[in-house]
RNA sequence: GGAGAGUUGGCAGAGUGGUCGAAUGCGGCAGUCUUGAAAACUGUUGACGGGUUAAACCGUCCGGGGGUUCGAAUCCCUCACUCUCCGCCA
């Protein structure tokens, strides 16, 4: 969520920065409704001072033992108007309030304007692509033998987006995560956490899941009535957290953490759902694009004055993984048309893959600034004002391990159908050194 | 699943209808003392919104939501969570 005070005083600024993410503000509603807001809570108030005063008055003439009940006639009529003053100014703020939910991030001044993925701008290219002197097969192919990857058996135990793994490419999918995180906790300085992969609204709202993109979330359905409307009010319902980033994020919700506390630099293996609604059709084939994927997240949750250095350092984490598994990467700058609703910039990096002949994302690494801050209310002491301030809050994958799953296995292919196992996953393979000979 | 007890400021913990945003302690901050530090002592110290050049001042907040009342941390309803005991269970 954006300051609002911002908003307030600063419109015209705040609709301009948007309009480098193709994000129209509706300036003559907002400013109508903060001036209805004002007036409203105005009013609200004075007669709330109003009841306040007399309640004192009643309970001091009360203590003397005069006769109250003049007192009381004065304040007779006082409750039917504050609850009318009060039911205007709520109808009022909940407009507004569901206006700056769906506000995304201000973004930075070195975010490029553009519509899509095609406007990105790369920013470098590290490692070269391999040259094959055989045909390249795509990590599909790779898997079929000994049904390694099995999709087929998995659509019919869930559905399409699924897969299974079987056998070495199980143990090379597990040896990845544990390299991931051994990387991030003995190199990057990061505390590994293990997280619920159940989350409630609170949580989603403070990342900036919700209230925009419940679509694209698994939600439960417990055994009993979840239409209960108390307990969504107590915002019992839980949802499949679609990245680790909410759970772990969320951990600094509504805290104030002392500034030596900071920063606090976490990494976490987690399951990840996404229900790709509005994706029908794209990346259809293979492990791309699943329902269920895992994911290595990397969490900082730094003070202001360190989150644009803290952004550098958490991409050259991911990239780190990259250069150790020696596979070729470029990593680009999201346009404003293509960055996530809470960054304010976003690196993406994309390894390259010979099945594809092309470069795909595998991790995502956000500044979000204080916006998800705003919203969880995660602070910090200031040790210049002694006030609690907001922090930054910054994400990214290190890395998206079904993905690079695929970059390995592509990359590393040979010509007898067989996959390299990359030096440095070796240990963890036990001493394998080829996977998938026959 | 059943029974009971709780949820209060950064933390601990009083407070059962009327100057209670809330005693006290710890912590934090400032000062006295000291070469310096510690200890001791003194003072100070919640968040958010509005307002002001700055203050003053006004409002809201005692787990969430709703209700009773002129007035609610305090009474009622409801939901969530925590703890203890019982049952079940990996």
């Amino acid at each position: 969520m954006l300051d609002q005070k911002l908003v307030r005083n600063e419109l015209e600024f705040v609709a301009e920065r948007q309009r480098i993410r193709n994000v129209e503000i509706d300036q003559t509603r907002l400013s109508e409704l903060e001036t209805q807001r004002k007036a409203a809570q105005k009013r609200s108030e004075d007669l709330q001072a109003t009841r306040n005063s007399r309640s004192k008055a009643i309970g001091q003439a009360k203590g003397k033992g005069e006769d109250v009940q003049p007192l009381l006639d004065e304040v007779a009529q006082l409750g039917g108007q504050l609850k009318e003053a009060e039911t205007e100014l709520n109808s009022v703020q909940e407009e507004l309030s569901s206006i700056m939910l769906s506000m995304p991030n201000l973004a930075h001044e070195s975010v490029p304007p553009g519509k899509d993925e095609e406007d990105n701008i790369e920013v470098r290219k590290v490692g070269e692509p391999r040259a094959y002197d055989f045909d390249v097969k795509d990590h599909i192919d790779l898997g079929e033998r000994n049904a390694a990857l099995d999709f087929e058996t998995a659509s019919k135990i869930t559905g399409s987006r699924f897969a299974i793994m079987h056998g070495e490419m199980a143990q090379l999918h597990r040896a990845l995560v544990q390299f991931m995180l051994d990387t991030h906790t003995l190199e990057h300085g990061y505390t590994e956490v293990n997280v619920p992969h159940i989350v409630n609204r609170d949580s989603l709202k403070g990342t900036g899941q919700l209230p925009k993109f419940e679509e694209d979330l698994f939600k439960l359905v417990a055994g009993e009535d979840v239409s209960d409307k108390a307990k969504q009010e107590a915002n019992k319902d839980y949802y499949l957290i679609p990245t680790a980033e909410v759970p772990v994020t969320n951990i600094v919700r509504d805290s104030i953490s002392s500034s030596d506390e900071l920063p606090i630099k976490l990494t976490c293996h987690s399951v990840c759902f996404r229900s790709e609604a509005g994706s029908y059709g794209r990346d259809t084939r293979g492990l791309i694009r699943q329902h269920q994927f895992e994911k290595v997240e990397m969490v900082q949750i730094v003070t202001p004055d360190q989150s644009w250095q803290a952004l550098e350092d958490m991409t050259s984490h991911a990239e780190n993984i990259l250069k150790k598994l020696d596979l070729p990467y470029r990593v680009v700058i999201l346009c404003g048309g293509d960055i996530g609703f809470s960054a304010a910039k976003t690196y993406d990096i994309e390894v390259w893959l010979p099945g594809q002949d092309a470069y795909r994302e595998i991790s995502s690494v956000s500044n979000c600034t204080d916006f998800q801050a705003r919203r969880m209310q995660a602070r910090f002491r200031s040790e210049a004002s002694g006030k609690p301030e907001l922090v930054h809050t910054l994400n990214g994958s290190g890395l998206a391990v079904g993905r690079t799953l695929i970059a390995v296995l592509e990359n590393y292919q040979q010509a007898d159908g067989s996959v390299a196992v990359p030096d440095v996953l070796v240990p963890y393979m036990r001493g394998k050194q080829t996977i998938l000979t026959s």
